[in-house]
DNA sequence: ATGTTC
């Protein structure tokens, strides 16, 4: 594969091949070096993904870049209805709107410390988390769905979970358009039904965390943050119902794509013509599946709101504003270069810069807030979006820290360990559902964020405002 | 990520 160092932190792979378009990936020297190591299959995705039809210049990775199902995670690519473009379904990902939601409240560092066990007790009990992790209470019915599918975080505000306010700062106002809930099927519902406002698994989390650093005192001013100020951060996303949507339209997709003529490098990319019945059936359903997450995570608002109630906080210190909501893996419709384009960020935020009719008034001249979660161990960020994504990135830019050792590795290590105790003795309680989740979790299993922050900023795809630090975790 | 191999 032949890649060409393009500038600073910037690496192009020309059109080779079956390629369609260039390829472009963000790194610092440290990661490319990693990403270009033998064995290491998150390039070839991207490559692959250059290959698709009607895909528009460049197939774009950010430094978090891993390898995923067909897409590699950490990846955007846009299409062109008009010039055959396609949507993958491994473009978005098993977890549809998989995302972080960033809560603040009006409490400092030293104001929650003595209620810290509290505090963590009542998230645990009221946040449900864990494989399979339901809530019954909420238990769905039929006349529930299509109101809930269309509306999403509105629908759980409409239930009395929240205040209208809260939709103000949530990407797509908390409901990505054109939902069909009629696409998603029976089984996918059934697995939904009991799951709304719990946390699930894996790498999903919620975490109490402060404000440990400012780095642009006038963007943090925008956003509502300052030093020392208690933040509750939501990583989760549509449960078991999106994952149901996804392995619904993976096979019709390869059907579809051998149908429509599409050559595919690999079968997990699987993709319809944007217009085919098959694209537009997965868009519906992909749409109403990203409608249940933006719900889950203002349902966990509420019952983190009433947490921090239970713990002794007054209800007046502790409102817990929504400072944004944002998915990681969506595709949505964007104009782009003057093109109304189909983009799939795969483990990637949208990053709209100062001045776009997207971002909420309120934050319109700093850019929008891209929450980037590192790990437990260590800190997160709050960045600004650019002109630069704008530009370069189709208004994108990093999601995370990205792995560093495969889940099985990271096991092995932490048996040998105590990785709660670990944590406690550095000022953060864990409250996790298994010690197996912890195992796979620990900080030393990603990559240090800060790095991956630091090539998107060198990169101009991103400004850094804030780091937060993790005090509580729940874990699923 | 995932009723963690429906």
């Amino acid at each position: 594969m032949r890649i060409e160092r393009d500038g600073p932190y910037r690496y192009r792979i020309p059109r080779q091949g079956a390629m369609r378009v260039d390829a472009v990936f963000y790194a610092s020297p440290d990661i490319a070096r990693d990403l270009k190591a033998e064995g290491d299959q998150a390039l070839h995705q991207l490559v692959n993904v250059a290959t698709l039809p009607g895909i528009v210049e460049p197939a774009v990775a950010l430094p978090d870049i891993h390898w995923g199902y067909g897409f590699p995670i950490g990846g955007v690519a846009a299409f062109d209805p008009r010039r055959g473009g396609v949507v993958s379904p491994g473009g978005v990902g098993f977890d549809i709107n998989c995302g972080v939601r960033l809560l603040c409240s009006d409490l400092t560092r030293e104001e929650l410390e003595p209620r810290k066990e509290a505090l963590a007790d009542a998230l645990f009990r009221l946040v449900p988390a864990g494989v399979g992790s339901e809530r019954r209470e909420l238990r769905l019915t039929a006349a529930d769905w299509p109101r809930l599918l269309t509306r999403g975080a509105g629908w759980a505000v409409e239930q009395g979970l929240g205040d209208p306010g809260d939709l103000e700062c949530i990407e797509s106002g908390g409901a990505l358009p054109g939902a069909d809930p009629d696409r998603v099927s029976p089984r996918a519902l059934e697995r939904g039904g009991s799951q709304l406002g719990t946390l699930g698994s894996g790498n999903h989390f919620l975490e109490v965390q402060y404000v440990e650093h400012v780095y642009d005192p006038e963007a943090a001013e925008a956003f509502g943050l300052f030093p020392g100020q208690v933040t509750v951060l939501i990583h989760t996303g549509s449960r078991g119902l999106g994952h149901q949507v996804c392995q619904d339209f993976v096979d019709r997709m390869l059907a579809a794509a051998r149908r429509h003529g599409i050559e595919l490098p690999d079968r997990q990319l699987a993709a319809a013509p944007i217009e085919s019945p098959e694209g537009q059936g997965y868009l519906g359903a992909m749409a109403a599946a990203a409608n249940f997450a933006f719900a889950n995570r203002q349902v966990i608002t509420a019952y983190a709101r009433e947490a921090f109630t239970r713990a002794g906080f007054g209800p007046g210190s502790t409102r817990l504003r929504v400072l944004y909501d944002l998915a990681h893996n969506n595709a949505e419709w964007e104009e782009h270069g003057g093109r109304r384009v189909l983009v799939h960020r795969k483990g990637a935020t949208r990053a709209f810069g100062p001045g776009h009719p997207d971002v909420p008034a309120r934050y319109r001249a700093v850019g929008q807030p891209v929450l980037v979660p590192g790990d437990m161990g260590r800190y997160s960020y709050v960045l600004a979006g650019t002109e630069g994504a704008m530009a370069e990135t189709f208004g994108s830019s990093c999601h995370g820290a990205g792995r560093r050792l495969s889940r099985s590795q990271a096991k092995k290590v932490a048996r040998q360990r105590d990785p709660v105790g670990e944590l406690a003795r550095r000022g953060i309680l864990v409250r996790a559902a298994t010690r197996a989740t912890v195992d796979e979790e620990i900080p030393e299993a990603y990559k240090d964020v800060a790095d991956v922050v630091e090539a998107v900023e060198g990169a101009g795809l991103g400004r850094r405002v804030a780091r937060l630090r993790p005090l509580i975790v729940v874990k699923g």
